[in-house]
DNA sequence: GATCCTCGAGTTCT
DNA sequence: CTCGAGGATC
């Protein structure tokens, strides 16, 4: 019969059994036992267990999955803001990179680098207070991610509880992601049992981490690496990256294998050209390496810009081509009645997913890249998402393959599709007439930054107009809960929150409202200049083209497309219709002169901002007088740069424009002074 | 008339 | 994000 105090010291020594035998076969990758006797091990804690709840701790291996499912993630405000990297795509970026950071350090020196394979995976932070694992989150915008504790501690290489030493709070920060080896056997298991697979591990790790059932992410082969620290307190941490990670190693965290010093820019990319090579045969997905200052005290001197650190970057392996053919080419009508040349691809993995579809752009991009019917192409999902057609294998193409015709007539409607021969675009001459265009012109009308009519989405709009229930935007407006309710995928529920969504769009803005119509090259920013000049839509519809000219940024032609588009009994009437049926706008704003501290400067706004949200830091810049625009040039006087800013941050620093960050651009508002 | 700057329109996949 | 084209500027 054994006492209370033997039972306790026989589940602590399991306990730390089980741990010692963890940490070697998830951390070190050197198992001191068999699986059997692991197995055997934890069946003695869980019967012990089992038999005395009262001994059961939260730091338990058996307690690495939670109870029950969560209704929804809570969301966490991270301490320390988790950054992003600067990518690199070219050696030349790498050089300037450490060129930079060498000039900051005031160094002849080559610096010392630690390189890291950049996995692909999801980036999380956890949480360790006195040792013990306390909180979770997935990265999110940077700034807020979700909590997912009860998820990463289903994850076996994750200690629940630290080894020896651990400070009192530390933030560690990581990528959970899904091994290969693991990934394959977990869509081969599923495809068997004829369930959904997933298209890549990086799916499949954000997948199963944002399960809210901790049972279901228990089931998946998740690992995680970390490599980066948040908030620490209580600690002497060694001054190298690479040491930082031999710590972390010691108090129980696994961290990459493959991470390793290099020396100087040199050392980088041969790390980088190495690991290419090895790319394919490594047990985990990688898009890049990434190159750190070795030195902790360094990092601190090279600082920050613009939410990510001067003294890291992050080199992307190039993106992924591959090769296929082309089944056919598709003309799709846009809104404007615009015909675009669509490839239907033999379907590719490339790059992550699977592609089957591919724009053409227009017909003078089919002919120079000379595409034909049945050719095998190159096809690249470049730095981003949109595959192209890189370019065709002529020398692979079938004797005879047909080029490709536009189409003389309207695939939709049959009208006829004329070409101006100075222009690209092929139109289909239907207008309202055919159903593709009128799809599409509801789709703009609802689209959020028009009207914004939530819960009107594509197949809603395709089955409102195939059904003659909705011809005109204005029809939308006498949709009731019954009719809607007969559509497919529509319950009475959601019926309702359609009209009600509709009804809210009513109240709207003279802007929006000229933006929604559609008129050809009236976009939201001549639709806001529109407004602004005319005041209201009757002046608006008073005016004649010499009028509607005199506003800037509009010429003869888009003069002419405003007062065509209104000389059109149709439209006019289409328009009287939506006021009737009370769509409303408050009276247009006259920007007051002295209202506008920032009037003649240029902002571009790149990235996500974590707490503002990109419309809203548009709305009130320009509240102040300042002109925000898309595109950077020379003329621009501020580039906003949020998380994971892209082309535009780079092409900023090339020019050589004014950065500024998202506390720059608070401070600025309010204040509403622009830094020198 | 040339050049630069913007805007508009269309697009992929999950 | 990219391309094409309208508008402004020199």
């Amino acid at each position: 019969m054994s006492s209370a105090a033997q039972r306790r010291a026989q589940v602590a020594r399991l306990r730390e059994a089980i741990d010692q035998h963890n940490y070697r076969y998830h951390v070190l990758d050197d198992p001191s036992v068999p699986d059997a006797e692991y197995d055997r091990l934890m069946a003695q804690l869980r019967a012990l267990e089992a038999a005395h709840p009262d001994l059961i701790s939260p730091d338990s291996p058996t307690q690495r999955v939670g109870a029950a499912p969560l209704p929804q993630f809570a969301n966490v405000v991270h301490r320390v803001p988790m950054l992003s990297l600067d990518n690199a795509f070219a050696d030349e970026e790498v050089l300037a990179f450490d060129r930079r950071a060498r000039e900051r350090l005031g160094s002849a020196n080559e610096l010392v680098y630690a390189a890291e394979p950049k996995l692909d995976g999801l980036a999380v932070t956890a949480i360790y207070e006195r040792g013990q694992l306390t909180r979770a989150a997935t990265r999110g915008d940077g700034a807020n991610g979700e909590d997912v504790t009860a998820n990463l501690r289903t994850i076996r290489s994750v200690p629940l509880a630290l080894r020896g030493g651990a400070p009192a709070l530390l933030e560690v920060r990581g990528e959970v992601f899904m091994p290969l080896a693991g990934f394959e056997r977990m869509n081969a298991a599923a495809s068997k049992r004829g369930e959904k697979i997933f298209v890549n591990p990086r799916n499949a790790a954000a997948g199963s981490l944002r399960q809210l059932d901790p049972r279901i992410t228990a089931a998946r082969p998740l690992d995680a690496y970390f490599y980066s620290l948040g908030a620490v307190e209580g600690a002497e941490l060694p001054d190298s990256q690479i040491e930082l990670l031999a710590a972390l190693r010691g108090w129980g965290l696994k961290t990459c294998p493959q991470a390793e010093r290099v020396h100087g820019v040199a050392g980088c990319l041969a790390y980088y050209r190495a690991l290419g090579a090895r790319r394919a045969s490594l047990p985990y997905q990688i898009d890049g390496v990434v190159y750190k200052v070795d030195s902790r005290l360094a990092q601190r001197r090279l600082g920050f810009v613009s939410r990510a650190p001067r003294w890291a970057v992050a080199h992307k392996f190039a993106a992924d081509e591959a090769l296929t053919t082309i089944r056919a080419v598709e003309f799709q009508v846009g809104r404007t009645g615009a015909l675009t040349p669509v490839a239907r691809l033999e379907p590719v993995f490339v790059g992550g997913v699977t592609v089957s579809n591919a724009t053409l752009h227009n017909m003078d991009e089919v002919s120079r890249k000379d595409v034909r019917l049945g050719d095998t192409v190159v096809i690249r999902r470049a730095g981003d998402v949109i595959p192209e057609v890189v370019r065709v294998l002529t020398a692979k193409r079938v004797a005879g393959a047909s080029p490709i015709e536009p189409p003389r007539q309207c695939p939709v409607c049959g009208s006829a599709v004329v070409r101006d021969p100075q222009a690209a675009v092929a139109r289909c001459t239907g207008g309202f007439e055919c159903r593709a265009q009128r799809v599409e012109q509801l789709k703009h009308f609802a689209s959020r930054r028009a009207m914004d009519i939530d819960g009107l989405g594509d197949k809603i709009v395709e089955q409102l107009v195939e059904q003659g229930l909705v011809a005109h935007p204005a029809d939308l407006y006498r949709l009731t809960v019954s009719q809607l309710a007969k559509l497919q995928r529509m319950g009475t529920k959601s019926a309702e929150k359609l009209v009600a969504a509709i009804a809210g769009s009513r109240s709207t803005s003279l802007p929006r409202f000229l933006f929604a119509l559609g008129i050809r090259d009236v976009g939201e920013a001549t639709a806001d200049a529109l407004a602004q000049h005319f005041g209201t839509l009757e002046s608006l519809l008073a005016a004649d083209a010499a009028a509607v000219q005199e506003v800037s940024d509009v010429g003869p032609v888009v003069a002419a497309h405003v007062c065509q588009f209104f000389a059109v009994a149709s439209n006019l009437k289409m328009v009287r219709e939506l006021v009737a049926r009370g769509v409303h706008w408050p009276p247009v704003a006259r920007a007051a002169a002295d209202a506008q501290p920032l009037a003649g400067l240029s902002f571009v706004i790149t990235g996500t901002l974590a707490k503002m949200g990109r419309d809203a830091a548009e709305g009130q810049l320009r509240a102040l007088g300042a002109r925000v625009s898309g595109s950077v040039s020379k003329k621009t006087s501020f580039v906003v740069a949020g998380n994971e800013a892209g082309s535009k941050l780079r092409k900023a620093e090339a020019l050589g424009v004014k950065l500024l960050d998202e506390a720059a651009l608070l401070h600025l508002l309010k204040t509403q002074r622009p830094p020198l």
